[in-house]
DNA sequence: CTGAAAGCGCTTACAG
DNA sequence: CTGAAAGCGCTTACAG
């Protein structure tokens, strides 16, 4: 049982090669195929159940219509569904999408996108990581379309897809500032990624502008490879250390499910003792007793600005060096972590 | 800047497109190339950073090395999760994967594997919905790879990996009775899925090896489709009604979510006035408070298990209609929301 | 040990 | 309005 091919088509149909082309690629009319033959052509399609070869097509033209989705890790809520939504728009869009998961790790991205750029890819939606500069660089040297999304590679001027991380970092922490805490601490993680030294620079300048002093006793970094077990260790040392904290800041939403098991582990009670927001929403956080203040990302809207930004460079609507970021603006949702602070 | 071939390596080295091709498919040996040709044509590859064109090598071997994956939803936890681990997998054995999800939607589903097809996919990973049977047989008939995950189709001999969802419902309900509760709550969706049918015949035949009644009072159903909303309004009407119940079975944990927000909607206190336990496990579970009994579907020993099979399938070490199924035990991980009844 | 050549199934410039 | 033919970049049977 051999795939119908074309020429069977064409020989079906005593017609040429040509013809079936023009009609299968919506030619006709501007190539002057008359309706009869067109006609004739779409029910032979039909009735044999002909799909092009897509291999015959995309060695011919070079176009693979195939997206590469280079993600931290799709197996977390904010990168999953992300991936759900772009999948989604590119196959309206006739594309199918390859995915792979960085873990952060630099050398795992670039393997990745060396790896699809040899399946040729048509073009790419990255989470960098921190060392991916001139990987990235080498894409726009090579005119292969892509935009970033969810973090910026520093000093990289390209198109991108991001959360206003200062914004909503500053108006986060001015919710607590407003409802009265004053001793608060910021928990993040080691990263030079704009993404996170915005996310500080939003709590340090809210702080001060809330004429709230800061040391770095407001302050601590943990690993981002770091075990489970040892980043809820560190951060229970940290609130035991810093006894005079009334609130924390977590600056994603994994630190603060590891946060919420540390104050469980020194028996601090949310929000009695301490008051606790996140950066980023999820599930957890809407259901967890008491639910959890956060700063939210777009999803939706972070994943549909990506994929039509990427369609419009790679139908060259939209230049690769054209520098069109989108900024997207976060929500804080209060819930019952952070109350009025009791006298 | 053209995209170096073959033909250009053979050219510079004088040699023949013959010779560099079986250099690269690692024949050289077999072939009788000369050492000392294969490490000129080596060094000249790396030095050119060729890469084969793969829609050229696609179309002249019909293999695309390239699977498939289906599953119900890429942004939930366990799909998620498994969807990464495969792509893992795969990619150390020279495949990218395309994902897509399906959203439980038979036409989609449908569509999704047709769509695959086209771009000539080496194989399938597949979730499968109700309605699927007639287009996986199809499949089977084409002898095109494929393993089911998650789910089986009922009447159609296979190869899959699952979970045991009769053992897992059946311990789980035990765990309950165990504990001295009598009246329990099995809260389930519409499906013919014998996932779902498996997870309630585990639950009665547990009831009735435990001596205990069973009535349609002990059973409430809602549709997968229906909006969170009013799948938590049907949970707190159905508590309401059933105010003799002393402990839930949430048959998925995405209900188990809803279901907690319906105790809350209804006053309804978790362990004091009402036991809970739920089929599949997530972060969210182990965090709450209190803490949520679950059966845990090992998502990491499913997801290799089913990529290695399809690999062991696609390389002939296994047919297609050997149907061997894996069936993974679950693992029951008891927590604060069942404990001991209190008399 | 190595090479010339056919052919995978398309698209498209060219010819009529 | 439609067709014959080149060519995309590989793999591999065949020849020597």
């Amino acid at each position: 049982m051999k795939k119908v091919s074309m020429k069977d088509i064409a020989k079906e149909l005593n017609t040429s090669i040509t013809t079936v082309s023009f009609v299968i690629n919506g030619k006709s009319a501007a190539m002057g195929i008359s309706p009869a033959t067109e006609k004739k052509v779409r029910d032979l399609i039909k009735k044999r159940e002909f799909n092009p070869n897509s291999a015959a097509r995309m060695l011919r033209t070079g176009k693979s219509k195939t997206l590469g989705l280079i993600v931290e890790d799709i197996g977390n809520f904010f990168f999953g569904n992300i991936a759900k939504i772009i999948e989604i728009e590119a196959n309206k869009n006739g594309y199918n999408v390859f995915f792979s998961s960085t873990e952060n790790n630099d050398e795992t991205a670039k393997r990745l996108i060396n790896k699809m750029r040899n399946s040729s890819v048509d073009g790419y939606i990255i989470t960098a990581t921190q060392g991916l500069k001139d990987e990235v660089m080498k894409l726009g040297k090579e005119n292969i379309p892509f935009v970033l999304i969810d973090r910026l590679i520093p000093d990289l001027e390209t198109n991108y897809v991001i959360l206003d991380n200062y914004q909503g970092s500053y108006n986060l922490t001015n919710h607590l500032i407003e409802r009265g805490y004053k001793n608060i601490g910021f928990i993040s993680i080691y990263s030079e990624m704009t993404m996170m030294t915005e996310r500080e620079k939003g709590f340090s300048n809210a702080m001060l502008d809330g004429g709230l002093q800061l040391s770095e006793k407001n302050f601590l970094k943990v690993q981002f490879a770091a075990s489970g077990a040892s980043t809820i260790n560190h951060i229970a040392e940290f609130l035991s250390n810093n006894t005079e904290l009334d609130a924390l800041f977590f600056a994603t939403n994994y630190l603060g499910v590891m946060g919420i098991e540390a104050l469980q582990k020194v028996n601090l009670n949310i929000p009695n003792d301490i008051a606790v927001v996140s950066f980023d929403d999820n599930d957890l956080f809407r259901l967890l007793t008491p639910s959890i203040t956060v700063a939210s990302q777009p999803i939706h809207e972070m994943a549909t600005k990506s994929i039509e930004m990427l369609l419009r460079i790679i139908k060259k609507e939209q230049r690769l060096t054209e520098n069109r970021g989108e900024v997207i603006k976060p929500e804080i949702i209060v819930r019952e972590s952070s109350p009025f602070k009791k006298a």
